[in-house]
DNA sequence: CTATCTGCAAATAATTTGCAACAAA
DNA sequence: TTTGTTGCAAATTATTTGCAGATAG
């Protein structure tokens, strides 16, 4: 949606930081593919195809940018690599309550959204008094499609 | 306990693994710090007060052995180091169960015990047809202590 | 014009690996 | 013995940083 650039541009501005080819580049490259978890390479190949002369420096300059302007979530897969994805055009939903179930045979990662935690987080203020604002979920296990592979392979 | 130790050494045996002094000098320094979370460098410079030869690779490969035989957690907090603990005595309830809080201010970590999501996981086995085998939660916040130093500089 | 960005190359820093010497079985 | 382990140093690799030139406002 060019509307999304538009506010893209004026975030920016509002933060006295500059609105250039390569920031809208990057931003453009995960708005394309929401539901994806791409790590810095990979958004840099994106990126590289229309814009050749751009460097890798930028990308992680420009991605930890959109992360402190809350336009993407991080994930973490412990697999040496840190990924990126659009947040949701909601901002309140936008971690809280959207979690990864990671598939450990094929890798795939699936979202879903659940508010499980709503009730456990007011629990642990009212006995700890710790007062949680922000969570990350991870789900590991094996997704429909490898269950069902695995099933037809032991025949 | 020394009941813990020989259990390890049966354990390596049984693996083909040898017993040594260095494995074992490791496995003590995170038996005698439950709760706590060491990063590599951290268990080195235990370990090295009582065994000042070790080298650093020896305690990147045992912390990865020790994690293959489920005796201890990892525990990413994305500030750049993995840090480890050690299992609790039953294994099964070992990961499952344990969930850890993060103060966004203290940085210390208080863990604590809970089974909310065996209800959601079988709900994502029969919705999505998804297995799920482990979980990692991570909640972040403010602990009792800093929301109290908070409201103290206020004043 | 001038403050911010960019691309490059070099620096950082956690972790891994090759290998010869060493220790457990 | 023989097989697995260690310590060291070098390699690897994701990410960060310094800086001079480029670009947005």
């Amino acid at each position: 949606m060019p509307n999304n650039q538009e506010q893209f541009k004026d975030l920016l501005r509002k933060n006295g930081l500059k609105v250039t080819n390569q920031r809208i580049a990057i931003l453009e490259a995960l708005s394309d593919r929401p539901g994806e978890h791409l790590t810095a390479e990979e958004i840099y190949d994106v990126v590289k195809k229309d814009y050749p002369d751009i460097g890798l420096a930028t990308v992680y300059r420009t991605i930890q940018l959109l992360s402190e302007l809350n336009l993407i979530d991080k994930l973490n897969l412990d697999d040496g690599y840190v990924r990126y994805e659009i947040g949701s055009e909601n901002p309140e939903e936008n971690c809280h309550h959207h979690h990864h179930l990671i598939c450990l045979d094929c890798g795939n990662i699936y979202a879903f959204q659940d508010d499980l935690l709503e009730n456990l987080e007011s629990r642990i203020k009212e006995t700890l008094g710790f007062d949680v604002v922000n969570h990350e979920v991870k789900l590991y296990g094996y997704c429909k499609e490898c269950i069902n592979n695995r099933a037809v392979k032991s025949n």
